[in-house]
DNA sequence: ATGGGGCTTCCCATCATGGCAAGGTAAAGC
DNA sequence: GCTTTACCTTGCCATGATGGGAAGCCCCAT
């Protein structure tokens, strides 16, 4: 398998498995005479986890961890489940940041006319601190 | 007040500043005769919008939009309406994205023994392809 | 006058991804 | 065999918002 094949069979685009490959997430695949990489059923295997695991919004740090840990048959579970722990961790941390501010712009635009007058609840609160105070006046 | 005066008033660093002015999302301040900026208390003040627009996880883009309607006394509220609820629509859709993620690695944790041996539902879900089959058996 | 801290500009790095350009190659059609 | 076409190679640039650092100038206090 070429370079384009294997893109297509793992979801991965070209670019990406030659970017993969100079960070070390994936090893150099062996290259035909004129130097096209050449990939086979294990590696597309490889890219394959990687695609998923990218799926679930894990970084690529942790990826590599668990690429290392999945060709590793002597891991421990716990390692893999720290990982994936870690990661819902940052998950919910960011939701609640966003739901946070999801929660704020929600009362502004529910307390906004949405018309033609200048007045406007949301432009006054980024105005005038973010208070509670400017919310209810 | 020079740049890092204005800084610390407003809550964004002085290399942000300059970044902001570079990307015209500012204007140029008047400079003393040796170069220095210099910021009055009306753009502390633009400034501060901008920061509480940033904590709102506004893109710059937006921002910028916002900052216009803000010294635009013309400005109609329901310009300002639409570009907030723009970023709350995104902002829910990347919630329901890291949600789903959450839902997803929250099961196979749940179902990883987390202990010394090998086998591991986490790894072998990214192995499988995620299919629910795969979460089952 | 000298030292320290703050200012200036410019360059580099992040992270994962895409785009573009120039040049080589493989395979298919004529 | 030659042409076309599609694909491969490397390398550089760009993103967005931010931090870091270096080299050099400036202001103030001692």
């Amino acid at each position: 398998m070429v370079i384009g094949e294997a893109a297509k069979a793992s979801g991965i685009s070209a670019k990406m498995l030659r970017y993969y490959e100079s960070i070390g997430l994936i090893p150099r695949p062996p290259r035909t005479g004129s130097g096209y990489r050449i990939y086979g059923a294990h590696e597309v295997e490889t890219l394959r986890f990687i695609r998923r695991a990218r799926d679930l919004g894990l970084s690529m740090d942790r990826i590599r961890l668990l690429v290392d840990l999945w060709h590793n048959r002597a891991r421990a579970s716990r390692d893999v489940k720290r990982i994936a722990s870690a990661h819902v961790a940052e998950l919910q941390h960011r939701i609640a940041e966003m739901t946070a501010m999801c929660a704020t712009l929600g009362e502004l635009i529910a307390a906004c006319h949405g018309d033609e007058a200048p007045e406007c609840p949301i432009l006054r609160d980024l105005a005038a601190g973010g208070g509670r105070e400017a919310v209810l006046f």
